[in-house]
DNA sequence: TTGAAAGCGCTAACAC
DNA sequence: GTGTTAGCGCTTTCAA
């Protein structure tokens, strides 16, 4: 049997409550005592039990993070591993643990989320993807049981929720303003999940960047593809097929561009001189595509860290107004984009 | 305050002991009051209280994942993610949760063990990667406590650990033995860390393949780096000084190839008409190089699976003897290697 | 087949 | 400052 609080005490020959007022470092105990009691811990290797703790607490000093359903792929992207370092980063500063949700389906990470929620396995809640209409957000929501979204709730009644994002739609909106200034008309817009609010969200910038410039966004220019490589490859597929084919792509993920650039290579359309390119998050290989990818920064890490940071000041302080935290991006300009060359373009 | 076993006894009209079976689905209930109790909990909406359960039962349903240190970027492979989607799978379907270390440091992440361990917030531990002289390993050893190692221990005396690992030396040695029957003589090998086993491992395969051929395995030609990218194209600045470049490289990592055949273009050396590549790994973005890379799969999703399954199995059963898996590898040509061709090479 | 009661290891209210 | 004691919510003997 492991050492408890009562052997501690014991050896230290004071109550198991002074042990416990030692270990929560109680300003209350002597610092005689004190000595007494952590060498008597040290003595014999005594480590709290967590479970105790929490159950007497009602606090596990745990967060948990929900990922998409890892059925799909989305789970490979760097993006994750990045956000969760930020997190992770957080969370051990102020000494909180990490429990990760393992369902594969929507339906399963629903009753996940129930059972730690009701089961008092964590604290707080970080929602490591946002998409519209969200069950478990809005049971978040409803309980309310503290929680933080990156990215940002679709509904806008809903801006009660706590959330940090970046700006997608100013995002968008500059990167194609900056191919427009580029001299680039026919512009094509690759994107991810359409449930996706970033999505959404990107598109809505482009559109509008066209539409001030005085183009009209054309449908067939617009395509989604949920798998990221696969998805990539498609979407070129599907736009070079076209009688009229954009001398410029906006992609929604690093990972898709390399997709998108493989699918080109093969076609013998070179990147940037017959086509440019600019994409989204600057993954850690962003920069290792041949040519190097222009993306724009979003900044993966600190996404991760401000949402554990907003997550625990709710959770020490449940009266905190809910937080809208933008982090800020950045255009990284390396060698995938190009001012246009006008030639036999037919008219 | 949140709905207990007991208000579920009371609802039901049973003893709590009573529902406390019902939930463990005991056969010496009867279907009657366990149809009652069922009824009531769902009319509460109740569930259990982790905490309390963990407490009385001294089992927690849940595996820690202990990570390399996060302040290297290693965290950022997508070789992560695949593992602990392999992890989860398996844990999800035997209902175990995940809790994640997040220490930055050697040091920290060993505390972290401890309080783990001691504290009793997991039943098992999984070690994600596997070093030479790992105090972790060594600690949750003589604790006699229930972990698996992705990887494997390098001391030989520790036999009696449970760990999945690929065949790493045969995987190098038939990769170095492909090239050799390529026409290649001048390979070159990159590897990681030095303080990895599987780098350790990697070497001899490449060395034994060279010095059955009767070739000389030349210290130039062996290099290190630690970061992924940074360190693929500083060991191609290392390598093509030489006064005599080598013809094949054989490198450690996917992700590293990316920063290898990055710098390789800027230098304008062609892959693989100037140089052939052959990696390990294949993460989801290998086949996204241009050109694709040829690389050795090494199911990482199974390693993972396999490791949390071990595990599982010797939580149930600490009598279960240590295991051994061995995840085949296999080879996956693209295009990055090539029969060299004979020309002006110096001699 | 079910109930009563003790106890898992810790915290916190209340005493002194 | 420190000890006593009553839980936290569940499981598990032991009885019936």
């Amino acid at each position: 049997m492991a050492v408890t609080i009562k052997d501690v005490a014991k050896i230290a020959n004071v109550a198991p409550s002074t042990v416990s007022r030692v270990i929560a470092n109680s300003p209350r105990i002597s610092e005689r005592t004190k000595e007494k009691v952590r060498e008597a811990m040290k003595e014999l290797g005594y480590h709290p039990n967590f479970n105790a703790r929490s159950l007497a607490n009602k606090s596990t000093k745990t967060l948990g993070l929900i990922m998409p359903n890892s059925a799909t792929k989305t789970f490979q992207n760097p993006f994750f591993p990045e956000v969760i370092r930020g997190i992770s980063t957080k969370a051990h500063q102020l000494e909180y643990g990490l429990y990760l949700s393992t369902g594969q389906s929507d339906d399963e990470i629903f009753e996940e989320v129930q059972d730690m929620v009701q089961g008092k396995r964590v604290d707080g809640i970080i929602l490591l993807y946002s998409k519209v209409n969200d069950k478990v957000m809005n049971y978040l929501y409803n309980e309310k049981f503290p929680f933080s979204v990156i990215g940002r709730p679709y509904d806008v009644e809903m801006k009660e929720i706590t959330y940090v994002n970046n700006d997608n739609f100013k995002a968008a909106k500059t990167v194609t303003e900056y191919l427009l200034l580029l001299g680039h008309e026919r512009i094509a817009f690759i994107g991810g999940n359409l449930e996706t609010v970033v999505t959404l969200d990107h598109m809505e910038g482009y559109k509008k960047a066209l539409t001030n410039a005085g183009i009209e966004p054309k449908k067939e220019y617009v395509v989604f593809h949920e798998e990221l490589q696969e998805g990539g490859q498609e979407a070129v597929i599907d736009l070079m097929s076209l009688s009229e084919r954009p001398t410029a792509l906006i992609v929604a993920d690093d990972i898709m561009t390399f997709g998108v650039m493989r699918m080109l290579s093969e076609m013998e359309v070179r990147v940037p001189d017959d086509i440019s390119i600019i994409s989204f998050n600057n993954v850690m290989i962003s920069e290792l595509s041949s040519p190097p990818m222009t993306t724009v920064d979003i900044n993966i890490f600190s996404l991760g860290y401000e949402a554990a940071n907003c997550l625990i000041e709710k959770i020490l302080n449940p009266e905190t107004k809910p937080k809208h935290v933008i982090i800020p991006h950045k255009m990284i300009k390396r060698q995938t984009c190009q001012r246009i060359v006008k030639r036999l373009t037919k008219q």
